[in-house]
DNA sequence: TCGAAAAGTGCTTTTTGCTGCACTTTACAA
DNA sequence: TTGTAAAGTGCAGCAAAAAGCACTTTTCGA
C-alpha cells in the first residue's frame, strides 16, 4: 500500500463521516496543519500522527505480511 | 495495532528471516542506528522509513477499517 | 450570483526523527 | 572461559515533521 493510497484512505473515509478536516483535527490531536498537508498528498507522517487519525476515524494501521505463500 | 505490535512483527520477520540488523539496514536503506532505535522500542518512525523496511522485509504497511460491520 | 464554510498554501518556529560515531552489553560458538 | 558477531545506547548535528498564523482558493447552497 503506497503512501498516496493510505493517504486517500483517510481522506475518503473522513468524508464518508462527514466530518471537517478542522472536526478530525480536533477529535484526533492531530493539528490542523498537519492535516490539511497530509490531506493534500504532502509530507510523510509519522506513526504517530497516523494512528491518532486512525483512531478518530475508525481506521487502523496494521503490517501485515506480502504474498502469502512466498515466503521464507 | 499498537506501536509496539508493529515493532515486534517487524522484528520477529527480520529474525524469522534470518537477517542482522546491519544486513537489513543495507537492505531497506534505513540508517541502523534508525533500525536499532526502532527495534528496541523506542521512536516513533516517519511512514517512509516504515515503508522501506516493510518493503526489504516482504511486509505491508496497510490502513483499514476498524470493526467491519459497525460502519456509517 | 454571492456569501460563508471548507479546503489548500506560504512562511515561520519548535520539536523530533534520521543519522553517524563511539562505546557498552549480550549472545553464542570454539 | 574467551573471542567475535550482533544488538543496544549516549551524544550531537542536520533535516524534516508538527504546528501556528495569515491568506487564497474552492465548493456549494441560499
Amino acid at each position: 500500500m503506497h503512501s498516496r493510497e493510505i493517504f486517500n484512505i483517510v481522506k475518503a473515509r473522513r468524508e464518508s463521516l462527514n466530518v471537517t478536516q478542522e472536526t478530525l483535527a480536533q477529535l484526533s490531536g492531530v493539528a490542523l496543519r498537519t492535516l490539511k498537508q497530509f490531506e493534500s498528498g504532502k509530507g510523510n507522517p509519522t506513526l504517530q500522527t497516523l494512528q491518532k487519525l486512525g483512531d478518530a476515524l475508525g481506521l487502523e494501521v496494521t503490517v501485515v505480511i506480502k504474498n502469502k505463500g512466498n515466503n521464507v
